[in-house]
DNA sequence: ATATATTTTTAGACAAGGCTAAAAAATGAT
DNA sequence: ATCATTTTTTAGCCTTGTCTAAAAATATAT
């Protein structure tokens, strides 16, 4: 069983991880808003307990164990927040700060009794992917609509920043997951785009294009 | 703002508190299982906050704040036990222990939501009142089982024990909040009473009788 | 009233998790 | 290859909440 502090720590290493590339000890003190020398006794801790591999001096990545702790944690957090919103009456932008804290409540059954109620999600409220019971989670390749050209199509499907205040401008523009959008001009010069959605024209800039994770339309593929 | 751990202290002094009557140091110590002199380092904290009356070597009793800070811990314990129970196909032994985490949730909206949810209930699983969102709390006058005589009738409307052993005691002789009791023989030598149900005859000890609580059946007041 | 027993507080220590400042290692630029 | 910068670790300190052992206060019994 881990504190919730080492907790924290193994999400954010999961947070932080692409593929086996260690992760420096100065980014997770970034993510974490503490500093580097107490990231350093944690890293001495979770390694002492095999979560983790770490190389002083070097970095450090989430082990199997470690790694399956974390998708756990993830299971948790993003369950509580769909069940928050499908069930409480919480908006996406309220459920992130409550699902921190309900993240580390310890019951196998509770947790198993949410994802039954929820009927087995696969998304979370951000579209974000729950890991099933096992730890096994989907991996979408999904693009950004940054990406995309003048006359492309596609479905948002997540978003990469979670905060209130960007969830809170994508609510006032309209813009949700499952949202159809085309590309009705993509400017080169700033990486902005004006998109057309079914409540009528928006302009996007770079900044907000490149955190929507979009699946492009492949009925308007042919346009080429 | 309380920690875990104050929030917890404040919880033990509220049950331990008996009208006006100072709780000694040692019954904190007995009942949340720590050893006196943390318990003393703690009430000099909880003084300071004023949140306790603190006399050294006497005693302590909440204050007006500390009492209403209780009830809204114990409203979230209840809540969150009802709505396991409710909601989540929790049995009522299996409660309280998920509920002493979730009890340290802070987040007003959801514990709101969670009462409205289950239609602002006014008992837990255990028959215990729940404090409602200022705080007011019903005070039933109960009798325990143990207290009444041959040829008396009583409902069970609460549990003074929730501990697991004896709540699935109580399942496997079908008694459950709302069960209807007559007594067809009180032993006055050991305390001990034979009750009929709807299910049939049982034989109830001192011990058992005395932590349930019922309301005496006023229709068959007349045989006194 | 005095001696004994019990309760409570104090003193000093420890583990967890954090911080700052200094030292050491790694990286980058000439 | 050497020097300067950045990153990481170490050393030492702090707070919270706990403990044990000793001291002080209170309660109890003769
Ligand atoms: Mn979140
Ligand atoms: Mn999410
Ligand atoms: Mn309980
Ligand atoms: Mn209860």
């Amino acid at each position: 069983m881990q504190s919730v502090s080492e907790e924290n720590y193994i999400k954010a290493l999961y947070h932080l991880q692409d593929g086996e590339t260690l992760v420096s000890t100065n980014d997770i003190a970034g993510k974490m808003n503490t500093k580097a020398s107490s990231v350093t006794d944690m890293l001495k801790k979770l390694a002492e307990k095999s979560l983790i591999d770490y190389v002083p001096y070097k970095g450090s990545k989430l082990t199997q164990n470690g790694r399956s702790c974390a998708m756990q944690i993830i299971r948790k957090h993003r369950l509580w927040e769909l069940f928050l919103v499908e069930k409480l009456n919480f908006s996406w932008d309220e459920v992130h700060e409550v699902a921190e804290q309900l993240e580390h409540i310890q019951s196998r059954k509770l947790i198993d009794e949410i994802d039954k109620l929820l009927n087995r999600p696969k998304y979370d409220p951000h579209g974000d992917p729950i890991p099933d019971e096992t730890g096994t989670i989907i991996e979408n390749t999904y693009n950004t609509l940054a990406e995309l050209k003048t006359g492309d199509a596609a479905k948002l499907s997540a978003v990469t920043d979670s905060s209130a205040i960007f969830l809170q401008y994508l609510d006032r523009n309209k813009l949700e997951i499952g949202s159809v959008l085309n590309v009705v001009y993509r400017e080169e010069l700033d990486g902005s785009c004006t998109v057309s959605t079914e409540h009528g024209k928006l302009y996007l800039s770079q900044m907000v294009a490149s955190k929507l994770l979009v699946i492009p339309n492949t009925s308007s593929e042919s346009n080429t």
